[in-house]
DNA sequence: AAGTTTCG
DNA sequence: TAGA
């Protein structure tokens, strides 16, 4: 189980989600890629692929191409809009006190190998709102730094059920994935972790 | 091995 | 500067 922490509005949430709503939540995400498939963003500029790979559910998604970061109502290859929220993940939402309602859910892939390097989620109009990041499937090597992209970090394992919320003062902060430890789950057919990551794009 | 900095 |  990862540690808790909850200061300066972050939270890290150890078993927040139960296992049965866990794999209802897995469930949610295989029906969701069914409609929304999942594609290979790319880096700004230099075209350089992720290693995770991404699809949205909500009003807007986030996306990353060759133009840049930004939000969009519809799927960059199917031209669709993206599914809506599951409703168990609004209800997340608000019981941990987060404002009005999500309007961007980014779903995150990573199969064995992938990482995420370090980053602020800061694309979005508004920083009123926290965010609210939800592990399931293998385990991660978290790396959580501040809000200077120098300075220490700290390193922090987070579990299938873990649930961080990123608010107030460290909705800013510096965030990654390091690695991923294959075989730590069985919640995923084939194994490998999703994130969930809910947003407030727009001011409320 | 883990954490930090640099490069493109 | 969500990659290496």
């Amino acid at each position: 189980m990862a540690d808790v922490i909850e200061a300066d509005g972050l939270a890290i949430l150890p078993g927040r989600i139960t296992p049965a709503e866990q794999r209802a939540l897995a469930e949610d995400i295989r029906k969701i890629i069914k409609k929304a498939p999942l594609f290979q963003p790319v880096m700004p500029r230099t075209g350089k692929p992720f290693s995770v790979e991404m699809t949205n559910c909500g009003p807007l998604g986030w996306v990353s191409d060759r133009a840049g970061y930004r939000y969009q109502p519809n799927h960059p290859v199917t031209g669709r809009p993206w599914p809506a929220i599951p409703e168990r993940l609004v209800k997340l939402w608000q019981d941990l006190g987060a404002p009005a309602e999500p309007e961007a859910c980014l779903v995150n892939i990573y199969a064995e190998g992938a990482r995420l390097g370090m980053h602020q989620d800061r694309d979005e109009a508004t920083f009123d709102a926290p965010v609210v990041s939800v592990s399931l499937g293998d385990t991660a090597v978290f790396r959580l730094g501040g809000t200077e992209r120098r300075g220490p970090t700290r390193s922090v394992r987070l579990a299938s059920g873990d649930v961080v919320v990123f608010g107030g003062p460290s909705r800013l902060i510096y965030h990654g994935i390091d690695r991923v430890l294959s075989g730590s789950s069985r919640l995923i057919d084939g194994g490998g972790r999703i994130n969930l990551t809910l947003r407030r794009v727009n001011p409320f």
